[in-house]
DNA sequence: ATTTAAATTAGAAAATAAATCTATTTAAAT
DNA sequence: ATTTAAATAGATTTATTTTCTAATTTAAAT
């Protein structure tokens, strides 16, 4: 990993319709070589995959919460049954296990607080085990960014 | 935007390496069916971006922290020169003003528990105008996609 | 400094895919 | 029934990716 594969991840994680051959004069590099550092990234599994990214406020999920979650219990079987569950919905875009006051914080994507409600009634509370819930409401997007400087 | 775009959006968002000639089979159409709908779906900003994702853990990125964060003042010149600093930090792949007791959420990937102090010391806390900081680390990855279910 | 092996690179050729074009079909409105 | 616009199919052209071979570079060992 030199510089050049740096450069060359910065570059895919912005936009993977550049052709090879524009990638190989950004780098002052042949199209193959280009093409061989690629597929190296790729086998390594430093690239884990290529993806299109929506514009959430074209698609009616514009509205954000972060929603912070406790369990009733810390057991193995209360833990499994609810990560098994939560994956399940599709307004839950991310779910981290974290340290702290809290079990977990989800990234939850809707329409408008109604959808949330209607979310949180229907599907989030009604999972199993769940202690307390505390919702946090995104005003404003500063950064997001899948790009990581490497 | 019907049940077939609905399909291939999800398509997208999952894997943009399938040619028109795959997606064209798994949408039963012909080639340039799809390759109108693509366009289509980009010319509107629904499609937002074509990216690479990276594997966090193979580029020393796995130590995953969110950092709720309080300014000393909600005046707008704070808020406006917070939000340009912070914007910058390369460690900072999400920040969302948000409401409750906190003012913002940043989430936040480094090597590890060293790294992150270095960048809380050298970094995040010579911003101007923070008031405090709670950082709250991941220890589990449960669910972790940018795939909207539309 | 020289040798060696491995990795990387370049350029050309082949294979594959994207983009364009024309004709046809479909669906909605009149 | 007829018109219109949008969507689709198939064929063609254009562009890109992938493979192949050979040359070059790099790094380690002598």
């Amino acid at each position: 990993m030199d510089a050049i594969d740096k450069k060359l991840l910065q570059l895919l994680q912005t936009d993977t319709k550049k052709t090879t051959k524009e990638l190989s004069v950004k780098l002052n590099l042949s199209v193959t070589a280009v093409y061989e550092r690629i597929k190296k990234l790729e086998r390594e599994g430093i690239v884990d995959k290529y993806v299109a990214l929506l514009n959430r406020n074209k698609i009616n999920k514009g509205f954000v919460v972060f929603c912070h979650l406790k369990l009733l219990q810390h057991t193995k079987e209360f833990i499994n049954q609810f990560e098994k569950e939560v994956v399940k919905l599709n307004e839950v875009l991310e779910c981290f296990h974290v340290s702290g006051d809290y079990d977990y914080i989800l990234k939850i994507c809707v329409k408008d607080m109604e959808e949330y409600r209607e979310f949180m009634v229907t599907k989030l509370t009604t999972l199993q085990h769940i202690g307390s819930t505390h919702s946090t409401f995104m005003i404003g997007e500063v950064k997001n960014t899948t790009v990581f400087t490497v």
